[in-house]
DNA sequence: GAGTTATAATTAGGAGTCCTATGTTTTTAT
DNA sequence: ATAAAAACATAGGACTCCTAATTATAACTC
């Protein structure tokens, strides 16, 4: 008879297994930030903005973020600062404002979101089946944590008007992108896409359940 | 001829797909740390020691939570001051000291590691086999990370003495796990095991070819 | 064994995040 | 027209997080 520890349950370990990532993700964001003379928030910002061309408000950034309006005030200065932001007016409301990057943010930005990551490294040691896996896992994931509200909407491909799911049935790349007009596959699928544009809810669920049925 | 934006690597979009995760950890930790009056790298000392009865050096948790061993040395005093935690001199080395969890700081940080998650909703998502490959995925992503030293040892299973890996071919529980004397499969894997004894650098490396071959 | 170098921890000083609460202006609803 | 709501900013405060310097001990080197 055992009487080891009750170990954690799979959900809670996969739990910490992200957590330990995102140790090593943080520590990457400061040393690529670092070396711009920016912390990590910052760079935050910067790699958002810069796959946002016409800007967000600073609300919205917050919400993608996780801080509060206030906490992102105080960072947008800190850009601003810089000169690696500029807030204008909203025209669309007088209240609002928008957040765009300067030349030299945008730059900066493009950089740190290419930037060198010991993540990447180790995510290179990964067959391109178990990547693909991988991406489709976190496709779902954060498109329940999207349903859930936890955090604002994604421009996933999944939720694309543009995607059309197993258009090529039994094929290496089985799906289709009608915006560039080329079929993809599981490993193609994009996070961040900036011609994402959303599909009505009914057809987001037919979508869904083509793409995972 | 089409003229799409180049999407990101897919090794990028990986990455990226960490960070959104790694941001709704974030903001769970600000909500369950909010609520015992902590904040989130307090919340991660307690989590992370509540593992370790035997206490840890402020430079060992400086160097899990990827903070230097200044800014740790802040919040064990933050910790202390709450009664959470207390410092004690290391018998074995008098220069050194030896952080422990108080009665309370224990409770606090068992309660904290298993407090609910909107990531944890989100995998529970996820069927049995992906969430069995996305822990697969984490173990390799976390051993590859450790071998490049980005992170301290873990208590891998799979980096264990005890551990014996298709030992049982053929069945849905293959490996096994000599410290328990039970059979284990891929989705009970642990990242942080409280009975690891790393193996020797051979073993290990004969481990891995028999686990992953 | 004496002297040098390395290590563990902390403190000091400063920048900046991040919170809550408050205030200002504009928009929307009644 | 008035009230309620929303977007942003500021104020005040706790705390993280950094680098650099300090103290004490340990581990080498000759």
């Amino acid at each position: 008879m055992d009487h080891a520890p009750q170990p954690a349950p799979v959900l809670a370990r996969l739990r910490e297994g992200f957590e330990r990532i995102a140790l090593v993700l943080r520590a990457d964001l400061w040393s690529a930030a670092g070396e711009a003379g920016l912390n990590p928030t910052q760079a935050q910002v910067l790699a958002l903005l810069a796959a946002r061309p016409a800007g967000l408000r600073p609300k919205e950034i917050a919400a993608h973020l996780a801080v509060t309006a206030a906490s992102m005030a105080d960072t947008l200065s800190a850009l601003e600062r810089k000169a690696l932001l500029r807030r204008t007016p909203d025209p669309a409301d007088a209240r609002a404002v928008i957040a765009r990057l300067t030349d030299g943010g945008r730059d900066l930005g493009g950089r740190l979101a290419s930037a060198a990551s010991q993540v990447t490294a180790a995510l290179a040691g990964l067959s391109a089946n178990e990547q693909a896996d991988l991406l489709l896992a976190q496709v779902k994931i954060i498109r329940t944590l999207q349903q859930a509200g936890a955090i604002p909407l994604q421009r996933l491909c999944v939720t694309c008007r543009h995607f059309r799911p197993h258009a090529h049935p039994g094929e290496a790349n089985p799906h289709h992108c009608a915006f560039v007009n080329a079929a993809i596959g599981d490993r193609d699928l994009r996070l961040d896409c900036g011609e994402h544009e959303a599909a009505d809810p009914a057809v987001q669920a037919a979508t869904w359940t083509a793409f995972t049925g």
